[in-house]
DNA sequence: CTAATCTGTAATGTTTATTATCACAGTACA
DNA sequence: TGTACTGTGATAATAAACATTACAGATTAG
């Protein structure tokens, strides 16, 4: 899994804690040590799906545009990462019963898992994460 | 992720096929359709943990020593992958409220999601997936 | 007892995935 | 009209995964 994830869950937490002023690509990756091209292309994932605002220009930048309590965790999830749980599978010998049917069972499984992850990310939201963020002050 | 877990289950599987002889390593991966080296290295950390046994020399090889339903998912995952959800974040701004705590938040909650698809992986054994292989035949 | 056939494992090379960087078009504002 | 942004494609650098080589140690067959 790569960390897109993560990021959008950065980045959307420090939005929600400065949700009056937008905040550029460069002030985002210096605080996620990131390049800014990286954050710009999460982000637009992001905006596809209305958690936030953009807006381009002098003064401009990204901002939350949802409620803290509405965005939780399997949201982004599946924005960022959908099937990064399943595993990249070699081509196995089709002569032989393993082989040949082992790709499609492991597959099943890892998609009940991802649902089953699913439903664990879906009871955490941005809100909480800030929460835990503001106890670590 | 690598595909240790999955190479893993797919050893386990070709063994519990074939209970009264051993596998080399050689044959397990013209059926994974990986590299023979990795067979064993894979394969040594289940040996270690009793789910296999090995012998060297002539007509060697590997062969289950456990019953196929007391060997479940979580175990294997644990041995092969475990910490493998938790993201590697990179070193985020320490002078920056959400940089300087984000690590420390996304690793509880990945910890925590681990922990979920623990209880998911558990009510999979490799007699179920056997059963699935025969299924698919 | 010697050659053949295995596992065990370290070291190194190759490939693939991830991330960074560059380049530049488009938008907004002063 | 210049400056400060996003949006996005293209390419380069880095890191992770995987394959390959090499060889020591175990076991068996002849």
């Amino acid at each position: 899994m790569n960390s897109d994830f993560t990021l959008a869950i950065h980045s959307l937490t420090l939005l929600a804690l400065q949700p009056d002023r937008m905040a550029t690509s460069d002030i985002i990756s210096e605080s996620a040590g990131v390049h800014p091209v990286r954050i710009r292309k999460v982000l637009s994932l992001l905006k596809k799906h209305g958690f936030i605002k953009t807006k381009e220009g002098t003064g401009g930048g990204f901002i939350f545009a949802s409620e803290l309590s509405e965005v939780n965790l399997w949201d982004i999830y599946k924005i960022t990462s959908e099937g990064a749980l399943q595993p990249k599978c070699p081509d196995s010998n089709e002569k032989c019963i393993v082989g040949a049917n082992m790709q499609k069972v492991l597959f099943s499984i890892f998609l009940g898992a991802e649902e089953h992850l699913g439903e664990y990310l879906k009871n955490y939201t941005i809100k909480e994460v800030v929460h835990h963020i503001n106890l670590e002050k």
